[in-house]
DNA sequence: TAATGTCATCTTGTCTGACAAGTTTGCGTA
DNA sequence: TACGCAAACTTGTCAGACAAGATGACATTA
């Protein structure tokens, strides 16, 4: 047999009808055919619109349920999520798979990287709009602060997603929005540190003078810093020894 | 009704059962217990296994096969796949979801953020080994050069991959992996310009002799002008304008 | 002997019907 | 009007059936 005729074929792809069916629900869901939140068709109506029968037609649902591109409620319809990603999804973040040394540290590594380069951009590109909004979070971020509680945790990923908003690169804040779900747990732990809170209330501030200042450098090293002082406290958290 | 309660709490999430099988799969393959291109068990197997219908099972089976843990052959059985991501996934990725320019715009400008850090990274982690496997594609480029077809490519695919090694963080490789799957066609079409497998080869030296050097620096900036040029051909086949 | 053709068998792809269980809706009653 | 309840609808799961692809053993042929 000629080996080098042979490396140049590649196998031919078949694919399934629920693939078909699958893809194409992606494509129109993406695409905002139904909007973030919405009811789909039932299942009996879906199965009529593309012909194919209702384990096809589930088995497509299914995977698209799975990646997080909708939800459905058993007896109560499907529905697209509210954040629907059109890049990428994480269905294995913080589903117990993660959970070595190893795994955290990459991952943290790779936020940090992101992060930090997603508010150089945001200092660019955010609009007076998206300051606006960062401002607005640091001011309830100050009354959390007093008041205690959950509040914080929710104002802080609102701060960081907000920066992603405003880095207007739509695949880094999403694949951020990932990583930083898998690193939930972490963080959440790392604000109920002593002076946690307030130590990243002042860390916020400088961040957002210098997106304010339309300085790149100076938001990236202000993120930077503020990242590693995190991953410290998870470090120390975790008994890791430090890089 | 008492809101400020109410908006405490959180709805419970029931699992279903198909869920729970594709979790605790998905646990067992990103687990080890099948090696990469093993097959897996039966359907029927693995419904005794689980103890569930064959419905419930296929659907689980399917949420794994779309975001690229196994594949499904009719007939053929199933197999965990070669390459299986443990920490994302592009189930979206390079079918037919990512049209608009902004896409690719974001996309491209993803690639070139996070391949200049892990070439950052590369430079100072690369074992000795690495960076011999990095001078034998350099070697075979020359060759392939000069014979023409299809084969560099491959190893320009290669030589970037290699690279993401030497970065040892696996998160970071392989969201760079899915982000260079689907900007794949471009790249294809980008070395199919006139001089331009000549000028890649030139620009990939550069940044082999920076990898050698350990200079984290010379790195990030060989990798960025390359991808940058990259950047250029491809925005001039879609006749885009230049940012 | 080696390549090829055939067939039984296993496996996945799909459809249908059925029932359980959860949700929504609308009507009737207090 | 507000509440409660039942009917209708919807998803979750199971079982059975058949089609179609893949595989390996075996027979056939050059």
């Amino acid at each position: 047999m000629n080996s080098v005729v042979m490396d140049a074929l590649k196998p031919v792809s078949r694919t399934t009808l629920s693939e078909q069916v699958a893809m194409q629900l992606a494509s129109e869901l993406t695409g905002g055919r139904w909007k973030p939140g919405e009811k789909l068709p039932s299942e009996a109506e879906l199965c009529k619109a593309f012909n194919v029968g209702r384990s096809t037609l589930r088995e497509a649902l299914k995977s698209l349920a799975f990646i997080g591109l909708i939800r459905m409620r058993a007896g109560g319809g499907s529905y697209v999520s509210e954040q629907p990603s059109k890049y990428l999804d994480g269905p294995l973040f913080a589903k117990g798979v993660l959970n070595t040394e190893k795994d955290i540290t990459d991952l943290s590594d790779a936020r940090i990287l992101l992060e930090t380069e997603v508010a150089g951009l945001c200092a660019q590109r955010a609009t007076d709009q998206d300051l606006a909004a960062l401002h607005d979070i640091l001011k309830q971020m100050k009354t959390a602060i007093e008041q205690g509680g959950d509040g914080f945790r929710q104002l802080d990923l609102g701060f960081h997603l907000a920066i992603a908003m405003g880095s207007k690169n739509q695949v880094l804040s999403e694949m951020l929005r990932h990583i930083r779900e898998a690193l939930q747990e972490l963080i959440t732990k790392s604000l109920l540190l002593p002076a946690g809170t307030d130590m990243a209330y002042k860390q916020h501030r400088e961040i957002f003078e210098a997106l304010k200042q339309r300085s790149p450098a100076r938001a990236r090293k202000a993120m930077r810093s503020h990242l590693r002082a995190f991953q410290r406290g998870y470090k120390v958290l975790f008994r890791m020894p430090p890089p």
